[in-house]
DNA sequence: AGCACGCCGACT
DNA sequence: GTCGGCGTGCTC
């Protein structure tokens, strides 16, 4: 017998299996998908099996040394998923696979013990712990533990000092009980089920009609329309049909709301997943479903692998997030793995949005997709009432940061004690600096890109490498006092509301909310209404359900369309609708004050009228003409180097490769990609429009390979990318 | 990914 | 004369 092992490297220059021998004394325990370790060259390493046969083509095998780990293996979903992430993102399946685990479960050579457990001490024997006692009356503490042990009391190993344990230990008069605990527990607090609107019970019902069945479900529900309640009603009931749910949210760290309302509806069911965990609770969390422990798991992009056998329903909540794509390699899409593993399941995919992406809404439009919309707000609550600000008009009176109108609400909110949101998506103070007599601009050296001044830590800070440089008054390269600084971001604005209007403001980016545990106190002081104004980036716009909430200024409303990107519009209508929708969400009414200097642009009218469906319109037309999607689908081809000549030539010879082997598809390019340098790599691109993966996937795969031995330049493929 | 083999420059 | 630079090729 022969095991085929795809090994724990991941370059793509040992993208394949090696065939090993099976010894005998593995022969019967030796599974597909388990964790082995094999010799390798001269070394010993891991990998998993992918593949057992009764005979082989090639010569002089080594034998399997061991398995690793008997209790996991990759089940034959798994297996297979990772076969899918190969071929539709072109990564190496090495890579496909190990994507799917947490750090603590991936194959790897380097291991340590991730299981936590309590050591409870244990008698050996009732009756020798008398005798003992009545031999030994004076060892008094020792008589009081031994005591406490007879009245059966839990005692664990670190209540007493080593000596007096080791010592009995020795004596074989107790011993110590291992348990394996988690870190996470979750005190079991009840919330029971709200009663539905007539929309949400519509909603629920469809789905609840199809549990038994692989449909995709769209469900289209403005800002404070009740989704989540939707999801945990249909939750209910799969569970209660011993089925499983995998809920994704794209990001949890901001989404800690949900996972509270999640414990507080099913207490310890739920397993949670997200990046700020450590590996121990990570590990903890992947080992409760092992185990079966919980049903319900809720997690960023990579829950979607979780080893769920019986799932019942997948949920993606703001199905539009960009955060559901993978930046890196693999470049998986969330969406596209919940939709296998719907089919593989043979249950529903429920993809909810208040701002579904045009792709999903053309899909359910056709009829692919099955659409379900809540079009009211719960309760009392409505939609907030939302004005356009001119702010060339503000300008000439000398208003450079807030208007006339804005300042007005905020002074009135602030004598009623209610809150308000400020939206500004730029972090730092200024975020150019430049030298008023020569013309010198602090830039990146690593990158094309200027620098941001932080003035908490008196840095100039490269937000794409990390560059930092401490701040200076004299001019680098003429060395006169001549600094000055433009460009608002975060830090100023908070500095200048603390300022006018000698409230309590909070800033919430992420330079105040990287710290582990600092987002939730935040929300905490938010929540205590121990705060006036909240100051944010992108990261305020959704999933902040803050019912005093019920003013929000957006500063800059038309800064995100000047982005040269494709989907430029709908990001601008996506962000700015979760924004004003984080005013007025309970009783008291909600009002925004959007501040552009492009006041009659179109996007922001949709906006201002919630007109998700004129905006759909608008967009659509415009990807019809320029042939994006979701007319068409698009990769992105991107060729990088620290050599700029090598980059430049290696991309002219890849188009001219991709010119001769393409047919009915379109190639733009080879241009220099939107970040030219990004840490002090060139980087250049092209873009292929085209209606049919299967077409080109050869030709892709081809370039991959020519580029798998060339170590001056680097090939990335983006299939269906975010951003061009 | 790691490791060995292999062929050309500056040193005890 | 050798030590060592990292280019190339192989690992079941």
């Amino acid at each position: 017998m022969y095991a085929e092992v795809l090994t724990e490297y991941s370059a793509k220059s040992i993208d394949k299996e090696f065939t090993y021998l099976i010894p005998s004394n593995l022969q019967n325990r030796l599974k597909v998908g388990m964790k082995v370790i094999v010799p390798f060259g001269k070394t010993t390493i891991n990998g998993f099996v992918v593949n057992i046969k009764d005979n082989t083509d090639t010569q002089n095998l080594k034998e399997i040394i061991d398995i690793q780990n008997e209790d996991f293996i990759l089940n034959e979903e798994l297996l297979s998923l990772g076969k899918y992430i190969k071929e539709n993102t072109l990564c190496s399946l090495i890579t496909a696979y190990q994507c799917m685990l947490p750090s603590s479960m991936k194959v790897k050579t380097i291991k340590s013990n991730y299981q936590k457990y309590h050591e409870y001490l244990e008698l050996v024997s009732k009756e020798n712990t008398l005798d003992y006692i009545n031999n030994y009356p004076r060892r008094t503490k020792q008589l009081e533990l031994l005591n406490r042990l007879l009245k059966s009391e839990i005692i664990l190993k670190n209540e007493y000092n080593s000596e007096i344990i080791n010592k009995l230990i020795d004596l074989n008069i107790i011993k110590i009980k291992k348990e394996n605990i988690y870190r996470i527990n979750i005190d079991k607090k009840e919330e029971s089920a709200l009663t539905l609107t007539s929309d949400q019970t519509i909603a629920v019902n469809e789905v609840k009609k199809s549990l038994n069945n692989h449909n995709i479900f769209l469900l289209h529900g403005i800002t404070g329309s009740g989704k989540t309640e939707v999801y945990m009603n249909l939750i209910e009931e799969v569970i209660s049909k011993g089925k499983e749910v995998i809920m994704l949210v794209p990001e949890i760290t901001l989404t800690n709301q949900i996972v509270e309302r999640f414990y507080k509806r099913f207490s310890s069911k739920v397993a949670i997943f997200h990046s700020s965990l450590s590996e121990g609770e990570k590990y903890d969390e992947y080992h409760k479903i092992l185990n079966g422990d919980v049903k319900i798991v809720v997690g960023t992009r990579s829950a979607i692998f979780v080893p769920f056998t019986n799932i019942g329903l997948i949920i993606l909540d703001e199905e539009q997030s960009t955060n559901y794509k993978q930046d890196n390699n693999p470049r998986y899409h969330a969406r596209d793995i919940a939709i296998q593993r719907g089919i593989y399941h043979n249950c529903p995919v429920l993809l909810g949005s208040a701002t579904p992406s045009l792709e999903s809404m053309a899909r359910a439009l056709k009829g692919v997709y099955k659409l379900l919309t809540l079009s009211k707000r719960i309760g009392k609550a409505t939609l907030p009432k939302i004005s356009i600000v001119n702010m060339q008009d503000e300008y000439r009176k000398g208003n450079m940061i807030i208007s006339d109108l804005l300042d007005s609400k905020i002074k009135d909110r602030l004598s009623k004690k209610e809150q308000v949101i400020i939206y500004l998506n730029r972090r730092g103070f200024n975020t150019i600096i430049t030298c008023k007599s020569c013309g010198y601009t602090f830039k990146c050296p690593h990158c094309d890109i200027t620098l941001t001044y932080h003035k908490s830590s008196n840095h100039l800070r490269c937000h794409y490498c990390g560059y930092t440089l401490v701040n200076t008054e004299v001019c680098p390269i003429c060395h006169e006092k001549a600094l000055t600084s433009y460009g608002l971001g975060t830090e100023k604005l908070e500095e200048e509301l603390k300022e006018r209007y000698q409230a309590n403001v909070i800033r919430m980016d992420i330079d105040t909310t990287s710290r582990k545990g600092s987002s939730k106190s935040l929300i905490e002081s938010i929540e205590q209404g121990k705060v006036d104004i909240i100051v944010g980036t992108q990261m305020i716009s959704k999933g902040f359900d803050f019912p005093n909430v019920t003013l929000v200024g957006v500063i800059n409303a038309d800064e995100s369309l000047n982005i040269p990107d494709f989907r430029s519009g709908e990001r601008t209508f996506e962000l700015l609708s979760q924004t004003a929708g984080r005013a007025g969400r309970k009783e008291l009414p909600g009002e925004v004050i959007m501040q552009s200097f492009n006041p009659d642009n179109k996007t922001l009218l949709y906006v201002q009228n919630n007109d998700y469906k004129s905006l759909f319109n608008y967009e659509m037309n415009i990807r019809k003409i320029l042939k994006y999607p979701p007319y068409y689908y698009l990769t992105i081809l991107r060729i990088t180097s620290k050599d700029y000549n090598e980059a430049s030539n290696e991309v002219s010879k890849a188009h001219k490769y991709l010119n001769n082997n393409l047919k009915d598809v379109i190639i733009l390019g080879p241009t220099t990609a939107s970040m030219f340098k990004i840490n002090n790599i060139y980087r250049f691109q092209i873009i292929l429009k085209y209606k049919d993966y299967s077409q080109i996937k050869k030709s892709l795969l081809e370039l991959d390979n020519i580029y798998k031995t060339n170590n001056k330049v680097n090939l990335e493929i983006d299939n269906n990318p975010t951003r061009i």
